[in-house]
DNA sequence: GCCCTTACGTGACAAATATCACTGACGGGC
DNA sequence: GCCCGTCAGTGATATTTGTCACGTAAGGGC
């Protein structure tokens, strides 16, 4: 793809999922970002990482996950297109460090916008920063519902949020899952899940098959 | 206080805690802001609140908990001088309500600053924004510090981190608080953290009095 | 059709934490 | 100095979740 060629698929992007930038911001965008494609399962973001752009979804979705010193990930919120990672925001705007993994969960296309430009898109944009806060502001909100979840609630309540979640965010009362992949989500162990899904499907709340759950109520 | 002394008492409260903020800042805050106290133990904010301000705390401190459905409270962190309420900020840029409650731990001051304000504060003042992007990082992390804690840490581990985190809080080895206080903070049981700091006070990490624990190592 | 990998089911057991019931112990107010 | 409310210590037991050790089943490649 050429340079014309990315800028217009940029431009487009941008009106498609972040109809709320001004014209000029988005031409601005447009002439000083890149496209990027991740593959399903490919690394946004490894933990320690420094960042150099701030990225927004335009297609696909990424999944990101705290990691502890050890190597155990806890899942805690998953982006898709018109989203952009908090997280790269903070560390651009600081070049510090993340503790955070990103994995796409499918094909997943993102607009990096290099750290350089945010100072001048910050105080030159209205709704640039409108924008800014508002995903700062989401963003914590979503955490302090894993906090709520993982503080509050018993292992039960919380593979019944995080399938609720799942079917919103595919659009789709039949999830593509593994058990494993759950429990590794959910910290918890697979046999944990199995018997939780189990009783869940006794009790007519849905159906389980291989490699697929399907909610029905 | 007339309206004279209290601009000067905020001017002079900005200038030893907030001193990145620059002269015009300053002083378009000391003109638009009040000063309230708050006495120990009182409510700074409540579920379900509207903001109509921001609160820059200027003396004594806050503890932020989240809250669940049925009133069970689980500390998430706690703000001194010189730091603010991104939460405050937050929903007073949204104008939306939080799930968060706020108790100042002893007789506290803060600058309140009208959410009216925020905008032009934003875009007329680099240190305004500076200090609100950094606010919303740093609560951002301990937020995810929160997460670790509970996602990969076991009780001791916690309340091990509970005490060293209030220990450089206060800036003191003796803490002053009783294990019904820790166990809700933890959202645990009294009698689990007895007997947790027992076990430590046998290892010789702290030592154990009525209503207090010194911390030796 | 057979093999093999991956996913799932399940019982038995272990560990961490919560809950209950009670006791003692300290300290402020009178 | 006594009383009483609050705080802390402790054993017994229940519950939840994690771990181990299997067995079984489904589907793809040959």
């Amino acid at each position: 793809m050429n340079l014309q060629t990315e800028q217009a698929a940029i431009s487009q992007f941008l009106q498609t999922h972040f109809s709320q930038f001004d014209p000029e911001l988005a031409k601005k965008l447009a002439q000083h970002s890149i496209l990027r494609e991740f593959e399903s399962d490919e690394q946004l973001m490894r933990p320690g990482q420094y960042f150099k752009s701030t990225m927004l979804i335009v297609e696909g979705g990424v999944k990101l996950y705290r990691e502890d010193h050890d190597g155990n990930e806890f899942f805690i919120y998953q982006l898709g297109p018109g989203n952009a990672c908090a997280l790269s925001m903070i560390c651009a705007t600081k070049k510090e460090q993340s503790q955070i993994s990103a994995r796409a969960v499918e094909p997943t296309r993102a607009i990096l916008v290099p750290i350089a430009l945010m100072d001048e898109l910050m105080t030159g944009y209205k709704s640039w920063y409108y924008f800014v806060l508002e995903t700062y502001r989401s963003r914590f909100e979503e955490l302090l519902l894993v906090v709520d979840s993982i503080a509050f609630r018993s292992m039960d309540e919380r593979l019944e949020f995080y399938l609720k979640n799942q079917q919103k965010l595919l659009n789709n009362d039949e999830i593509a899952i593994t058990h494993q992949q759950i429990a590794t989500d959910l910290n918890s162990s697979r046999e944990v899940v199995s018997r939780l899904l189990k009783k869940m499907e006794q009790r007519g709340m849905l159906r389980l098959g291989r490699n697929t759950i399907k909610i029905i109520k």
